[in-house]
DNA sequence: GTCTATACCAGGATAGAC
DNA sequence: GTCTATCCTGGTATAGAC
């Protein structure tokens, strides 16, 4: 295979997944046609279909890349020398989040795609896994230097604390779609009030 | 109007509620036909059409069924006198749930259909404000009765606690959702751990 | 009120030319 | 690889008899 072709295929697979994803953020999954994104890519439906087998892998593709660079920033937030304490994790991820995909409602679509959707179904397990161990390894850290605990007992309770962790970041995520009076602020700095550091 | 002819009338929009709710519960919102209603419902399209102005109104019926009954619960654990704290009403309330939808998913298509669907958003910010508000003063009121807190005081912590504790309740369904591994035990006595009391 | 049968349409996907 | 035009399925909603 010439590179050429290789690289002029991968660009255009991104430009219209971004296409894709303006046109979903803009009206959702479902209620979203080949024929909005079509209009939205500027492209036609054959040069689509030459791409993407249908709407289906579509939807993959965008979640992908949307939980993908959500994955890529927790990862490097590991390694940051003054760690932060897990509370203010939250705060860092959901501004990166928002940066990225402007409204998070997307997010909400992902979940309720993933009931049944088996392909987005499996995603979106695999990423939560991905999460819970980037937030245990995080959290255990943490505990070890704030705490002195010894790596065994600062997993233990790491293992405990992540569910709690990424709850508030769920949380943070539907509330914030959800109540038409949802104060950034007010919840980020009462998460890092009432957590347990 | 005659009064058996409203009760009737009620009774049947109840029945067929009810069966398009197992159906959307199998299949999902989107992935349930008109026909899937009709045949789990054992009635005819002319019949549904006849109580229901289409597919829309019934997803809007089934959503209110599914939190009419959460919010009445939450309301009747405020006054129960040796109040269990704060944390443990998660407990209760997933319980509750999982007793009347069976699977949390119906859920998180709720959440992903509101993105969309103005009355389901409606409705969705409507039952928001409704349990922030029986948190608030379930909280208020065991600050006060725990810590001896002034009313405005325990108000003042009720307000910010609330939205965490909504948090783990969102964090519990999504992740017993998504999780493969979901061990609801370990999440709700995490919860009760680190959760403040 | 409820049934059966059907009209009607949106929209996903393809055919074939360039 | 991309375009236009079109096919065709699945699905909502209605018509008309009972």
């Amino acid at each position: 295979m010439p590179k050429v072709s290789d690289e002029y295929r991968e660009a255009k697979r991104d430009e219209i997944a971004t296409a894709a994803m303006r046109a979903f953020v803009r009206k959702g999954f479902q209620a979203t046609s080949m024929a909005d994104i079509i209009a939205e890519s500027g492209l036609s439906a054959g040069a689509i279909y030459g791409h993407f087998a249908g709407k289906s892998q579509l939807i993959l593709a965008v979640a992908e890349r949307v939980v993908g660079a959500r994955v890529g920033e927790i990862e490097s937030l590991s390694n940051r020398d003054p760690q932060p304490p897990p509370a203010a994790l939250t705060r860092i991820l959901m501004s990166g989040m928002l940066h990225d995909i402007g409204r998070p409602s997307l997010l909400l679509q992902l979940w309720g795609e993933a009931v049944t959707d088996p392909a987005v179904q499996q995603l979106a397990t695999q990423v939560m896994h991905q999460l819970r161990g980037v937030y245990i390894n995080y959290i255990s850290l943490w505990q070890q230097r704030e705490h002195g605990l010894s790596p065994a007992d600062a997993d233990l309770v790491a293992t405990e604390q992540s569910l709690l962790f990424i709850s508030v970041a769920q949380g943070y995520i539907l509330q914030s779609a959800l109540f038409d009076d949802f104060d950034s602020e007010a919840f980020l700095s009462s998460i890092e009030k009432y957590l347990p550091r």
